[in-house]
RNA sequence: CGGUGAUUAGCGCAGCUUGGUAGCGCACUUGGUUUGGGUCCAAGGGGUCGCAAGUUCGAAUCUUGCAUCACCGACCA
């Protein structure tokens, strides 16, 4: 490709709504732009590094065994309501209706579909485990779009969906497609980490995500530093202490201060404290709404994914409001306290450690100090219901914990048979009766990875691509070619002989001086620079320039090739 | 959804307080100059100042409403 018949796009100036490093550079080097919150096209460029991304995914989703399908992006809003999940999936779910006013939604994701394709398709076990998979744009409206294609409404997504009859093969199929993610992430080029995770609206059991590391990344994921355990702060389990509780050694004394007050204006540690915050309880059809008290440790923070997932708690997590509070206490929720709430009390397995704690006295302006559970609150619930802190002891029983920053690329859930039993996804078993499948899904969001790895693969110049996803191997920069006929007559032999090898070239032939060129694919981040210039020529020689490492060396021309070997 | 801020040329911004029909840098066009790291000089093109209503002789500027975009939050005792 000649720069003179490409959209290159490139900006010299950062656009002031691109926030993340990432966007940032992937507006200046021409690879998207904006049309609407969430809504980006793709540039030349950018296309070519997303479908190199989604080339090598498709590449190792079939060597998995996997068959490539394509789903329509409209799907009938009838199966989401069969599936349960037309309610379940809440706003993020687009709705739309034809001409006919049927109703219809955009998919956000096509278990639905493709459920019921299989439940058309196959009749007998024999056909059994079957893989299928798409690469397609999808839809999610979400709450709020950020950092460009990181978090968009529509973007692109490799999901894939295992069929078997039985949990074990399920569980050999995830494990393959589990080793697929890792060849997946390790060709891209990435520093990634498996990591355990929520299974979340999907459903399901196990369930792995796949995170790159980096710090603007929108997860916390918690490691043990000296295992390879890896989770998700919304899975990762904090132990309950292990060392005995201490026995009670004060009494009950009343401040009157608001326990914010209290610690602000005393020495009370933080950790001697608890915290107490009213959510809604699940209740039956018909039933009122009850108020499930949660209970903390002052300096720990609610878990809301475990919490949810408690018996007897609303889920979504619901905040009690104002009005709800004050007709189970007589306070506002700042003095809320555990002793004498006439709730049920969930505690936190920290908090339930503590003894002689300060607490709010459910009764405006009014604290505890010196509490103890078993004396002064009755029967307590004791849960995990926080989230691990940094040096927290790992839950694989080897190490603290340590926390980082990711980006979730990739997600893998054993489903079950959530989908199959609403779809009605059976086949006929060797006794010759129906039995319901159980599933796999396995998702790469791939637009997404072209920005993780920016987020990961950058200086200050630019964009540093990994190789196997660069949107050009090699780039020909020649130094003032309009005046130089030799220059001219070199690079074009050299485009002439890369383009018969089929290798991925950009020749800059454009007019400019040698500094716009270098800053223009530095910004664009091609990993190789061949710069032919009048200096070197007399000798047959031209620079090799190394994106990666910087370096530059001479070459004789007639060795190119030998870089592509 | 709540909060904050923004919206003036393709991009980045000034002008608004104190109303008088719009400006700077980059980019673009033309001519010249320069030529191994975003040259320099000159001339030029491009904007119903987000939309709508109001106040006024007169609105980018004041008022009201709406829209769009971005950021923060949606555990906080």
């Amino acid at each position: 490709m000649r720069t003179s018949q490409y959209l290159l796009s490139t900006l010299k100036e950062t656009p002031a709504s691109a926030e993340v490093i990432s966007h940032q550079l992937m507006l200046r080097a021409g690879l998207v732009r904006n049309l609407a919150s969430g809504l980006y096209t793709w540039l030349p460029t950018g296309l070519r590094v997303l479908r190199k991304v989604e080339n090598i995914v498709r590449d190792e989703m079939q060597r998995a065994g996997a068959n490539e399908i394509l789903m329509p992006m409209v799907q009938p809003a009838d199966l989401w309501e069969e599936s349960g999940r037309l309610d379940d999936y809440g706003p993020e779910l687009l709705r739309l209706n034809d001409r006919h006013k049927r109703s219809f939604v955009l998919g956000p994701t096509h278990e639905e579909v493709i459920t019921k394709l299989v439940a058309n398709e196959l009749n007998s076990y024999k056909q059994l485990p079957l893989s299928l998979f798409q690469i397609q744009n999808k839809f999610r409206d979400e709450i709020r779009p950020r950092f460009g294609v990181m978090r968009g409404r529509e973007f692109l997504m490799k999901d894939a969906y295992s069929f078997h009859l039985e949990q074990e093969c399920l569980e050999k199929t995830y494990q393959n497609m589990f080793d697929a993610y890792c060849r997946i992430f390790d060709r891209l080029g990435l520093n990634y980490r498996p990591v355990l995770a929520d299974t979340g609206s999907i459903g399901g059991d196990a369930s792995h995500e796949f995170h790159v590391l980096a710090d603007s990344g929108e997860d916390d994921i918690a490691f043990s530093d000296s295992s390879d355990f890896a989770a998700n702060i919304e899975k990762a389990e904090a132990l309950a202490p292990t060392e005995e509780r201490a026995e009670p050694t004060q009494n009950i004394e009343t401040v009157e201060l608001k326990l914010e007050r209290l610690i602000k204006t005393t020495d009370i540690d933080l950790k001697t404290t608890v915290k107490t915050l009213l959510v809604v309880g699940a209740s039956e059809d018909g039933e009122a709404e009850k108020l499930v008290a949660l209970v903390l440790r002052g300096d720990h923070q609610l878990n809301e994914v475990k919490a949810e997932s408690l018996t007897g708690i609303a889920s979504p997590l619901t905040f009690a409001t104002d009005e709800q509070v004050s007709a189970v206490v007589n306070c506002h929720s700042t003095s809320l306290g555990p002793k004498g709430l006439d709730i049920e009390v969930v505690v936190d397995r920290s908090a339930a450690h503590l003894s002689d704690f300060v607490c709010g006295a459910n009764k405006n302006n009014h604290s505890f100090t010196g509490v103890n559970w078993q004396r002064d609150c009755g029967e307590i619930n004791i849960q995990d219901i926080r989230n691990v802190v940094e040096g927290d002891p790992s839950p694989c029983g080897k190490g603290n914990i340590v926390i980082k920053r990711g980006i979730e690329v990739g997600h893998i859930f054993q489903l079950g048979d959530k989908y199959a039993q609403a779809m009605k996804c059976a086949v006929l078993n060797e006794g010759g009766k129906n039995q319901t499948l159980t599933m796999g899904c396995y998702g790469i969001g791939v637009s997404r990875i072209v920005a993780a790895a920016i987020e990961q693969n950058h200086d200050k110049y630019g964009i540093k691509w990994p190789k196997a996803i660069a949107p050009f191997q090699v780039a020909i920069v020649p130094m003032n070619m309009a005046k130089s006929a030799r220059v001219k007559e070199t690079a074009e032999a050299l485009y002439e002989q890369l383009n018969q090898a089929n290798i991925e070239v950009l020749f800059d032939d454009r007019k400019e001086r040698p500094g716009v060129l270098f800053a223009d694919h530095e910004l664009i981040g091609t990993p190789i620079l061949l710069i032919v210039g009048e200096r070197n020529l007399d000798n047959q020689q031209i620079e090799v320039k190394d994106r990666i490492t910087g370096e530059k060396s001479l070459m004789a021309i007639e060795d190119v090739m030998s870089l592509f070997n």
